[in-house]
DNA sequence: CAATGCTGTTTTGTATGATAAAAGCCGGGA
DNA sequence: TCCCGGCTTTTATCATACAAAACAGCATTG
């Protein structure tokens, strides 16, 4: 019974970051605000400065805020912010109705995943190619939506990997982020594997022969879909999910 | 007290977290490698234990380590790279042959900046559209290639904020990145503000008359036209200009 | 012998307190 | 009025100490 621990599991310094990050994401402090000082933050979270300068040193890093000397951490304009970043979207996803979250990310998603989807069928490599067929398998022995989430993901990130282009792999949290929490919010609505699977397979089989434009195409088809479910949960869940403040 | 560091201008722990990260992407510390620990960074830096952790902090916050307990700090997959982060694509950018990050970045822009100006002309503010035009003054009034460099900098992220999308944003740091480090390689190649210029008018023009498909057809051309420049540029430096390592 | 549990060691995590340096503020003097 | 130097606030850096996690290896026991 060694493990006590009234905290959690994580670092203090993650949890303070995560706190004052979250709370810029919100929009307690503004772009171009200053934020207390250190010394405030310790009394606040009753932890040491060593403790509160490495959170804030994180959120520097995630381009955040800039800490000058007397001038204390100002916030950074909204351009500078890391927004690809794991935990940066993630607490922008927390700060935000889901529904308009998900309208911004499916805006990309569009852009995006059909030329991924066109460059994995001309640059993939074999290895490459296991892994999208493989998450493909995994989504058609999925039981319920539940299990096939992860599958999804793993199919679009092998997908992701499949281009080859270094500079286009922070999407990859993107994509992540939106698809689990998506199924979060849409788990019972219509459309079902039934319906998403085949889709895949017509993806996996164009990227597998090559087929560049197939592959744009079937992935245009897939993600018109997905608008669909959404715009149909969206529906659904109309005033009866109020966001959480 | 040999506190008479002072090397410089730039914090001492940004500094560390730099030639630590720069290492990284250079590939000195390959992913699922374990880095020295933090006593040793402090021997090599002669930094003290808390600047050195402030260091790894930060690259932790920019996904390039996960450190815990016992274990050390271990170099993430590329996958988990913040590589869009402003510090990580300079670093990225600093070890490797530049016509091969141009590629790479060529290769996104020809994706996302056609649909970057669609977006833009159908979303942009009036204040926004004022942006773009000002910046394109400003390339027009340029005397040489490295005056224009700024303004066009300028153009394609105010494009770029006039989408109105906030998960674009990162794109803005690549863009910048590549525009500038580009101008830096191919500053006397042909191609010049005689065929640019007017390209950028056009796109501008399509934009500030919300025509999204013309705004994206001009958006190519200029695409190309980069392209064709960067070509030029890396054929008449071939083998002048070998990988500084 | 094998499984289990304890103890030691290494490495990061956190706390404390002290000094340094940057940069705005303000008062004094020419 | 303007400029200069000290005052003050805030981050930057240092040094030291102890806590906690997790692996390694030994001992203990069935």
């Amino acid at each position: 019974m060694k493990k006590t621990k009234a905290t959690g599991n994580e670092n203090l310094h993650r949890k303070v970051a995560e706190s004052i990050g979250s709370q810029i994401l919100e929009g307690v402090y503004a772009p171009g605000a200053i934020l207390p000082n250190e010394a405030d933050w310790c009394r606040i979270y009753g932890a040491s400065r060593t403790t509160v300068r490495e959170a804030v040193k994180t959120l520097n890093a995630k381009g955040l805020l800039k800490s000058r000397t007397k001038i204390g951490s100002r916030v950074e304009p909204r351009e500078h912010w890391n927004i690809l970043d794991r935990d940066v979207l993630a607490w922008h996803l927390a700060s935000m109705p889901p529904t308009e979250f998900f309208a911004s990310v499916q805006q990309v998603r569009k852009i995006l995943e059909p030329e991924i989807a066109a460059l994995a069928a001309l640059n993939h490599s074999p290895s490459q190619l296991k892994v999208i067929s493989d998450a493909l398998l995994e989504m058609q022995s999925a039981k319920n939506g539940q299990e096939s989430v992860a599958p999804d993901v793993k199919f679009h990130l092998a997908l992701l990997a499949a281009a080859n282009n270094p500079l286009l792999s922070p999407f990859g949290i993107m994509i992540e982020t939106a698809l689990t929490s998506m199924f979060e919010t849409t788990s019972t609505s219509a459309g079902g594997p039934d319906i998403f699977v085949p889709q895949h397979e017509v993806i996996l089989k164009a990227v597998a022969r090559g087929n560049d434009s197939a592959a744009r195409r079937a992935m245009i088809v897939l993600l018109e879909n997905t608008d669909k479910i959404i715009a149909d949960s969206s529906a659904a869940t109309k005033s009866k999910r109020p966001h959480k403040n």
